[in-house]
DNA sequence: TAACTTAATGACTTGCAAGTCATTAAGTTA
DNA sequence: TAACTTAATGACTTGCAAGTCATTAAGTTA
């Protein structure tokens, strides 16, 4: 006997966040190139077709993906910086635990991996990920930086550069947890990596007696 | 008329050399899984079908890139490390400073950005990488850490996640360069970067009179 | 110079995934 | 309950790249 097939239910409100959290699901799976749309619309209970009702491609549905995960929590975190009175270190120590908190222990932490391994082969993705996360992202934790140099709480060393050693632990964290992760035995766990990264830091930014004034 | 197709020539010594070359250079710039093997052979001189004489197939030729290439690289450092008999900072700076030249500088460089972006999907090749490269990099940079750590020159703190976050800025260092970097404007130059970069560590890493002995 | 060995070729097979579109049927309107 | 709108389907088209293999010809041996 032919079996009948279930009845296809109309849910048009419901879909894009479905198919947007099964696209979550696969790209930090399989990477952006990788990941077969056939695969997202059957993870979000839906075929093929349904889902290019809801987004023109494989790169509109990975920006929608973006906008609607990742954006939020830096503007969460700019305004986190703007009503902060206290220290600069503690500030540092703020919107690196709140971005660790959202986004790094959450799926979205597997998009830093993606958009670092695809960036070559989807030149227009990571132009749009650049504009709306990274330099966001890097204006933040330059932001606590200057504030420290300029209060005398950290030595002074070159802004850009100094951020980009400072979050590249952070980075790494997050990238590796998507990557060479499964090979490793299972040492250093985050707590202990980022602690041991905020001491370091810590001792390693603050301003010592006896050297010079900038 | 028709073109007289050039002359084939035998040279079944220099093939090897030349495919891994061309190899490297699309590898790095591609990836793993967007390489096409036919224009690794194109790049080569040689048709698709000469490539499969010499390399079975896509992992194949792989591995024998970072065997030929890397791997020694590893066994230099450890030499290095072995008859190294100054402090153990300078240790760690040599050690750094010899893979940031002899990998860092060089297109090898982009092998760390493939392996960190394909890991997942090819678990084979992640294997042998975390075995031949990862492994032996990491006991290299954690025999130099335990070292000055013993010595009372280096503050005692877990060494296996020390390694990490020591090793993490020179490891963003390597893949930015690979992939998102196409979007920044300059910023930061390896140079720079890297002198902050152990300049923070230095004094990070430095025991303190005040603190307690471990 | 004829017979032989093997390096090199490239047309072909196979399989896969993006994106399309004619068809179906769920739910609404008259 | 018949006519209509549109959400949903999945077979199909298109294009691409890995890997194969019968054929060609460079260079060697007798």
């Amino acid at each position: 006997m032919p079996a009948t097939p279930p009845p296809r239910k109309r849910r048009k409100e419901a879909r894009p966040s479905e198919l947007l959290e099964a696209a979550l699901g696969l790209f930090v799976e399989k990477g952006f190139a990788a990941t077969r749309l056939e695969d997202v619309a059957a993870l979000a209970g839906v075929s093929k077709g349904t889902l290019y009702l809801y987004y023109e491609n494989k790169e509109a549905l990975f920006k929608a993906v973006v906008q609607e995960g990742i954006v939020p929590v830096l503007a969460e975190n700019e305004a986190l910086a703007a009503k902060h009175v206290g220290c600069s270190f503690e500030l540092l120590e703020i919107l690196l635990n709140n971005w660790w908190t959202k986004i790094g222990q959450t799926a979205y932490a597997g998009i830093t991996k993606l958009m670092v391994a695809e960036a070559r082969n989807f030149p227009e993705l990571a132009a749009f990920y650049y504009d709306n996360v990274i330099s966001r992202g890097r204006a933040l934790i330059g932001g606590a930086l200057k504030r420290g140099m300029e209060r005398g709480e950290f030595r002074s060393l070159d802004v850009e550069t100094t951020v980009d050693v400072v979050i590249a632990p952070i980075l790494m964290l997050l990238i590796w947890r998507f990557s060479m992760n499964c090979c490793q035995n299972g040492e250093s766990d985050p707590q202990t990596y980022l602690r041991i990264h905020m001491d370091l830091l810590k001792q390693g930014l603050r301003k010592l007696e006896k050297e010079s004034q900038v």
